[in-house]
DNA sequence: ATGAATGCAAAGTCTTTGCATGGCG
DNA sequence: CGCCATGCAAAGACTTTGCATTCAT
């Protein structure tokens, strides 16, 4: 199924994980809960990189958020987001945030969130199409903001 | 303007671009045409490794293959794919090629074209709550391909 | 001949990995 | 106490850059 608009709620995520590492025999750690917060305060995509930078203080180490977020992303806490620089981005997934998309300023990359959707169609035509089992999407957009129009 | 679907026909590129240079000051090299030629005959985005690994034999230095897509980029020839593995892809643009979409598999990686389009509505939205110009898109439908499945 | 583009190699950025240490359960 | 996660540092992958040389015009 695709998971389109879950925006129902607030999960509070680190009081589930912690229950379900734990039943998995892994730790729910104060790094883990700290990258988290980030990532759950975070209005846009944001790489392991920046997250560093505001958590600098805490004293995680970069290698533990890149370990963290790929962690987070495996379990669909988290999803990467597509980029055209070649940096990895991350956000909460649609099960913790309601589904939307991104307008991007083609100059100075200033980014929005768009809400909403509107891509079912195209997803049933790539069904028919290709064969594929489609189980989400993203869609960016390119455009100029205000500043740069 | 956004350019939906100009795939009315195949333009001659290098002899455009061989007489739009000539105009600059600017040169048709033979590495360059080594590397569009490689686009044009791409059926998927593409990245430079992969390009270098088409042409080794012709003795095209890696470094040229980056500077010459990024210059291709620059012109609108080709347009730089989003992605999420934090590897630079291109595609001819929709100038040259039909507009389309992608759909990856979420396990190998396999990636197939999808005509079509069907994201003007979102797009004129997206104008409005954000007071973005809306220039062009990138959309990619995530799925699981048939021997995945 | 002139200077733009290339090849080569070095440097840069982002990300991953190995291993000893630390901390959660 | 046992083992998972972390910190640290080194390695790896991809991309960019400086400079001498080559080549298109």
């Amino acid at each position: 199924m695709i998971i389109i608009c879950n925006n129902k709620h607030m999960v509070p995520i680190a009081s589930d994980l912690r229950l379900a590492f734990a039943q998995e025999g892994k730790r729910w750690t104060g790094a883990r809960e700290t990258v988290l917060s980030v990532l759950e305060k975070s209005a846009l995509p944001i790489s392991a990189k920046d997250i560093f930078k505001q958590v600098h203080s805490s004293g995680v180490n970069l290698a533990s958020i890149y370990r963290t977020t790929e962690m987070l992303a495996e379990r669909g806490i988290a999803i990467q987001v597509e980029s055209r620089d070649g940096v990895r981005r991350f956000e909460l997934s649609d099960r913790y945030r309601p589904h939307h998309h991104h307008v991007v300023c083609r100059d100075c990359g200033e980014t929005r969130d768009v809400s909403g959707c509107g891509v079912k169609g195209i997803e049933a035509r790539a069904a028919r199409s290709t064969g594929f089992k489609i189980v989400g999407h993203q869609l960016s957009l390119t455009g100029l903001c205000p500043r740069c129009y």
